[in-house]
DNA sequence: GTGAAAATAGGGTAGTTGCCCGATTACCCT
DNA sequence: AGGGTAATCGGGCAACTACCCTATTTTCAC
């Protein structure tokens, strides 16, 4: 639907800056781990340079940490390796437009680095609970659960009931990838 | 230097077969990690139906025990989501051009396949069943399962009971467990 | 020492899983 | 042409999950 034409690759941040200086292109897709300099700073310097060139940065899994950094840095898209596939073309396409892209998932972080004055507790689970998620990722029933915390299987299952409600999971399954994230259990 | 032109995209496995059979085009950069089917098995059924189509593999970073199978599947591009940014378009290139491209440090994976061809390190699973795999720990029942390829609840229920026999896997967790470590779904 | 949250336990139920048995059709390989 | 594997579909069943409800005791902070 549209056309990109690719006018010059480079390998690392420097490079990066000097091939976008000469070339002056409508967009540059920039990784943020680069040797020398990375892409964060990368595109703070294009902002001030080459204000016609809108940076894509891409980034591996969980940085969005870097999110409001890299706004800041006028950036105009973020991508998540993750999704580099199916979100960069995307992104390409928006952000010629004078739109902005962020990759799903990151626009969460966005929201929460705006208002973050107070951190997030990241996981509003008591121990008890996180105890039986970790119990049930790794493959116990909710009776072996029970027997092996002394407790009733009622019990167990209340603790189980409660925790996916707090998490808004819904099967074993997300619950079970949502513990490896968390790191409770090796995948 | 050259032009490419983005005829489709789409965001899980059966999706982007859909659409490859319907755009025909000359290349498709296909994400390892997708919902619904893996790019490997993808890439597989792509071959038979669509020969024409040639296949770059997007894939995470030491997903290279994967690049046999890759190769078996007619793939002509397998480029590290590390090297994404620098690699893809020569990547593009060189495939459109008839070659075959890989991400530096994957060519030695290459070579050692090659050396010890007897090596099946990867799973028993047939397709289907590595699909119906994938669908479980993606966190649909049985019965979305059914539907979403299309097949009787029975069917579906024989294909989990039978990659749980081959695996030796007998609970929900460890078979999610089991498709994270496989690359199969993200956690 | 009062109140909120957590931990405990139980009743009930619809739906799902895991597994037993069976079967037909299709395709690849030799 | 035959044999192995894959894919398809079915009946039945014990166990388990996911969720509804209520209720008591323990713990801990303010």
């Amino acid at each position: 639907r549209e056309k990109f034409q690719v006018v010059a690759e480079g390998s690392d941040g420097q490079e990066v800056i000097r091939l976008v200086e000469t070339h002056q292109p409508d967009i540059a897709v920039i990784d943020i781990s680069m040797p020398t300099l990375n892409g964060i700073d990368a595109a703070r310097e294009l902002a001030r340079t080459c204000p016609k060139t809108k940076v894509i940065l891409l980034t591996q899994h969980e940085e969005e940490q870097y999110i409001y950094e890299a706004l800041e840095a006028k950036v105009k898209g973020y991508v998540l390796k993750s999704q580099v596939a199916s979100d960069l073309i995307h992104a390409m396409q928006q952000v010629s437009r004078g739109g902005i892209y962020l990759s799903p998932g990151v626009s969460q972080a966005v929201v929460e680095a705006y208002h973050s004055k107070s951190v997030r507790p990241s996981d509003p689970l008591s121990v008890r609970e996180r105890q039986v998620l970790q119990l049930i990722a790794e493959g116990r029933s909710t009776k072996d659960v029970a027997s092996l915390l002394g407790i009733s299987v009622k019990t167990a299952e209340s603790h189980r009931s409660r925790l996916m409600q707090k998490l808004d999971i819904h099967e074993t399954a997300s619950l079970v990838r949502y513990a490896v994230r968390r790191g409770l259990v090796q995948p």
